[in-house]
DNA sequence: ACATAAAGGACTGGATTAGTCCTGATTGCC
DNA sequence: GGCAATCAGGACTAATCCAGTCCTTTATGT
């Protein structure tokens, strides 16, 4: 369905949680904060830890603050840090793979300009973005512009 | 990883042979074609039909062909054939969904933005653009090659 | 009539992922 | 110096989702 993991959601509403608190927040506090279970939301902290999206403090008192201001974050950074590359197809992933139809496959290889375009997309939103507008948490999303566009 | 499915890859390849096939193609024929097990093939080419991306003929001597060229054929109407809608998070899917963490969660809603902008910048991209060349003719088979195989 | 070919749905095996848990390392506080 | 808090990292389990297969029905040409 062309949709990503669960745990990026998750990542999202971390990192917006974190641009809005001062100083550092713990895994447990977060997790309370977001309505996520805390070993989930731990799990996702150490992964956005490991690209340098967020910068741990660890003992006691410690816990996690941004790596950097959200506008600077693009929401490509964060689906790499969690899902890894964005590749469509495994066509493209690996240099030695060898498909198994690849020798009929006529688009061989012709996913790249896709992926590019959606990567380029991905990388011109920040999360700074995705946090401001506001819609009032009344309403979701109006179903008309989903149906309009699928 | 940000994957789209494997048939909607199959549905590509599908597509692509269609359109450099004459007349009609026969399920069985297009599977060897493109080296994809036959059923497989069936399955990809219903959800196609049912979507008006190609038209069948049925009985004997009949058939598939393409509902319309491949140049006007997005990227995004297959994966929408074969995947769905695309809708990267589950949070803006049915109207009516209920979001556990709704009231907690600081991006409620806010994936909007970026769906919109994959969907643009999928629909931008038409299955001609990526039957069209754009790998060195080294790497894979050269089109003319795939009539050949049928 | 018979052979061919699509339509449609149901079922199964495998892969992927979410979520949990355990152990170890680091730091502040008493 | 010892204790408690907190991150780090990996292993394990359960559930979900998807690819692939099969069966039955309908339609059409020879």
């Amino acid at each position: 369905m062309l949709k990503l993991s669960r745990l990026t959601d998750y990542a999202v509403a971390v990192l917006v949680r974190l641009g809005m608190a001062d100083g550092v927040e713990t895994s447990p506090g977060i997790a309370a904060g977001i309505g996520v279970p805390e070993p989930t939301v731990a799990k996702v902290l150490k992964a956005l830890a490991g690209h340098g999206l967020v910068l741990s403090t660890r003992g006691a008192r410690g816990g996690y603050r941004l790596g950097k201001p959200l506008a600077h974050i693009a929401v490509s950074e964060v689906i790499v840090a969690i899902d890894g590359p964005i590749a469509l197809t495994s066509c493209v992933e690996g240099a030695g793979m060898t498909c198994e139809s690849q020798s009929l496959c006529p688009v061989a290889g012709r996913w790249d300009p896709v992926n590019e375009a959606i990567r380029s997309a991905l990388s011109h939103i920040s999360l700074a973005d995705m946090a401001a507008a506001s819609i009032p948490a009344a309403f979701r999303i109006p179903a008309t512009k989903i149906n309009e566009v699928a």
